[in-house]
DNA sequence: ACCTGAACACCGTTCAAGT
DNA sequence: ACCTGAACACCGTTCAAGT
């Protein structure tokens, strides 16, 4: 049932996953969920456990790889793994930080991540601190709001109007220059994973800083 | 109208923002809306507006301050300073994070941001890095996902039961300690601000680094 | 030009009833 | 123990009709 409902929003997207077409997919008539299951919620709460299930499969064949390695190497592969999986599942960021409840799947990848930055010398307290830092970062994804100065959007288009530009002249000039140095990027698109290890390499890099510091 | 949407969604979430109630508030008689707007997405669209354009004036009085400052001291100011308005807006992060096109108003601010970092000697690709890096920072919020190691979940609580802290022995200690230096912190809740901030510092270190770096 | 009532196509969910 | 049909209370939205 849980895989059917990851099949679906994999497919459709989450917007297409609705109690009626999980139960057809199924094969049953519709509301015979609600014997197996509270409420659409409790099958949101399970999608996660899958995604996590599979995350924490994943990193566990990688962690063995950088034994002797410094701990941001491990972080880094870990989490660019876990990024993976997110990328196979584009509902699940928005799932994700809809849940109230934290999943024991997801406290076990957790639990890991500290216990590896515990073997690396951090405090409890510097670790936690970490964990906030990185925010759904560790678990592989970011939300990407508008996409500063990458959408093709119409005030961002190659073709952006003069006296919108004036109005934007920073924005304008980057987009010009960013634009013009990556020819994948004339359209206006960001190369989003480059840009996400290039922000978690900064945050990485400040935390390990701070554990030397300290 | 924006002004009704907004308060509505202020003082109920964005849950209870539908298009029925906010044409009761507005005295008109439901489906009068859709002379003026094309459909549900568009008045969140000019919520976020409403929100973008509070964050511009707030930030326009702070700006002049930290003059001689390093850029990183302005920068910081700005974002905190919009993170208290995003704050009396629970529902913003959420709305912001759904809209597709990129608001005028929200471009206003990216604008003003990376002419900010120009100053500071940014080149445009690094102030585009910078943006991404930030992230939803810039705008003065991130998700929280389920609040690692803090929230009062019945798998975190105080009185976490024995088997399940073995399984999860990082965490537990984490909580263990964390809980104990702060007493605000009994109930597992962590000072969001604080951790906001230094999440932030970071990230700005970082950043700081690689301007002087290049 | 602006508003309205009735209706449509969808949700999640309840509940009494079936096997 | 498991499934179902009919119904309820809500959505966003359409559309022909009013002033």
């Amino acid at each position: 049932m849980l895989r059917a409902a990851v099949d679906i929003a994999d497919k459709g997207g989450i917007e297409s996953l609705t109690m009626r077409r999980l139960a057809e997919v199924l094969g049953a008539e519709a509301m015979s969920l609600y014997y197996h299951v509270a409420n659409k919620d409790e099958v949101l709460d399970g999608m996660v456990d899958v995604v996590a299930q599979e995350i924490n499969e994943v990193v566990a064949g990688i962690d063995a790889a950088p034994a002797g390695g410094e701990w941001t190497k491990a972080m880094r592969a870990r989490i660019l793994a876990a990024r993976e999986v997110l990328l196979r599942h584009p509902w699940a960021p928005w799932v994700f930080e809809t849940r109230t409840t934290a999943s024991p799947v997801v406290l076990r990848y957790y639990d890991a991540v500290v216990g590896l930055m515990r073997d690396a010398g951090f405090s409890y307290d510097l670790a936690h601190h970490a964990l906030h830092a990185l925010g759904s970062r560790v678990l592989g994804f970011t939300q990407e709001l508008f996409d500063p100065g990458g959408e093709p959007s119409d005030a961002e288009a190659a073709d952006m109007p003069e006296d919108i530009a004036d109005q934007l002249p920073h924005l304008a000039g980057m987009l010009a220059e960013v634009g013009h140095d990556d020819p994948d990027s004339t359209l206006g698109f960001c190369d989003y994973q480059s840009e996400f290890e290039f922000g978690l390499d900064v945050i990485l890099d400040g935390l390990d800083r701070l554990r030397e510091g300290a």
